[in-house]
Order: C-alpha cells, then structure tokens, then sequence
DNA sequence: TTGGTTTAGTTGGTAATACAAACCATCTCT
DNA sequence: AGAGATGGTTTGTATTACCAACTAAACCAA
C-alpha cells in the first residue's frame, strides 16, 4: 500500500463529512426524540418488511439490542410486530400509519438540512458528485 | 424550496455514505474497545488540546457526558487532563503518548478500510471527489 | 413419529453513552 | 468584598449495546 497524499486526503474529507452528516442526522433525530440508530431503523423499514434478524443485519446490531429498539418504537406505536405465517418463529417489523407518517416527516427534515450544503454545488457538479459516490456505495465486481 | 430529483438522489448517497462509512469507524473502534464517540474525541485530540468544554462542543455533547468520557480514557492511560494554568476552573485535556500511538495505529486502519473503494476511482476521479465534498465542509461565505 | 439439532426471538444482566439538574470551585465585574 | 457567571464534576435516569441463557418453532435423521 504505497503512501498517496490524495487518498490521505480522501480518508480524512470523507470522514469528516461522515461526522458532520452523522450530526445532523443526529440533531434532527434529537428533535423528534429518536436516537440516530431508531433513525436508521425507519430509514430501512420505509420500503422494506424485514424479520427482526435482517433489521439487526442491516444495522450491524445484535439480536437481543434489536428487540429492545423495536419495543420501544411499537410502545409509541411507530411499528408493529406480526408473527410470520409461514414460519412461526419469524417475527416481521413494519411501520405504522404513525410511523410512516413520521419517516416522511424526517425525511423533508434531512433533505432541507442537507440540501444548503448541496445547493452550493452547482447542478453539473452534483450530477458528477452522485456518480462519484456510486462506485463507493456499490461493490460490484470485486 | 423546489423538487429537484437530483438533490433527493444526493441526499441519499450521501446518508448511505455515512452510514456505510460509520459503520467501517464503528467496527475498527469496536476491534479496539472504542466506541464511535471515543474514536471521535481521539480523532479530535490529534491535533489539539482543548479544554473539556470545547470537547464537549466539538462533539456536540453535553458537558456531564464528556467528563464520563475522559474518565474511562483516563483510566485505560490514554487521555490525560491537566488543570490550565491560567484559568483555575478550566481543565484540559490531550493524549498521552499511549493514546497518540493508538491514534495513529487506528488512523493506518481507517486509511486501509477506506482504500478499497477509494482506489476503485481513477486518480483523476480522486481529486475531483476531494474538490467537490470541499463546499460541503467548509461553509465559507454564506 | 419421536428425539436431537438448528434457527428465531426474547429475557436478564452488565457496561457505556447521553442528558438534565444539582453542586462546587474559580473567575469577573461592580 | 459580594453577586453573578463560567467550567467541571457528581448524581440519577433512560437508552443503547453486548453476551449468555432461555423458549418456541422448524428441520432432520433414524
């Protein structure tokens, strides 16, 4: 792995943009009084319908964290649990009308946040700055 | 505020980003009994020596969460604090040498974890990422 | 079909993270 | 000198997260 001052470089924009998204996600996770890892679990559960398992997956989390999350969540009536009917020990997670209401509203919360920051960038350049994440996002081939 | 297809898709490549690159700071903190935030705050005291309350601020945490924070580093002998000498009330806080090898080790890792998908970008797409994440952090003007 | 194993999820225990409120020490300003 | 502001710590509580132990259901083998 030869030194490159470029990929130095990279490392350190990208992880500071990483900090700095992560903030404000967090923030406006803050102000609807869900933690940035309840955030992520409607961020998944918007078009998806997974077993308790796939979301632990998903999130990188354990089994026993997932349940916690999700009885907190189903508590305020944000999701729900159903029993698979083709397997009885799977245990299915989806949103609420509430929930689903509430993913919408955080959703335009993130994108009025995010897009002062995307609007300094000028519409050609953020057509390259989408396909420049691309390849980063998708391990295809390899 | 209008609908625009292209900052939406922007939006979202930029939180799986995140996402995707938390979770690679997630593991390597996890495979060195850190937690994201710890990794932060050593991230943080590289190239400083703040004291508590600007730590606090930098991360966006309260005050009472970083003085539990230092503790542990503290205890493991990888942070130290010092009262400031002009201030009485002021303590602050650097890395010892053990943390500031850690640090570097942990810097080497993140740098390997990233450069993957990095080098799946052609040099000359390097440096125009690097050119474009640049508005984005820096609110200059505005 | 019965018995052993695997799989899915929950429960209980512990540590870390995070906030808010109360508190102590120090500094600042009048 | 005394009142108020500032910087940190302490205390109490909820959440996040892990691991290990457990229950229920499914699968598999004989």
């Amino acid at each position: 792995m030869p030194a490159d001052d470029t990929v130095d470089a990279l490392v350190d924009a990208l992880v500071r943009c990483t900090f700095q998204i992560t903030g404000v996600l967090t923030r406006i996770g803050a102000d609807n009084d869900l933690s940035l890892t309840q955030l992520r679990v409607f961020g998944i559960l918007r078009d998806r319908r997974p077993r308790v398992t796939e979301l632990a997956a998903y999130l990188g989390l354990d089994k026993s964290t997932m349940s916690g999350l999700i009885d907190r969540a189903e508590r305020r009536g944000l999701l729900a649990r159903e029993k698979n009917p083709a397997d009885g020990r799977v245990v299915d997670v989806f949103l609420t009308p509430a929930g689903r209401d509430l993913t919408q509203r955080l959703y335009l919360e993130v994108r009025d946040a995010l897009a002062p920051e995307i609007t300094r960038l000028r519409p050609a350049q953020r057509d390259q700055l989408l396909a420049l994440l691309d390849p980063l996002l998708n391990p295809t081939g390899d």
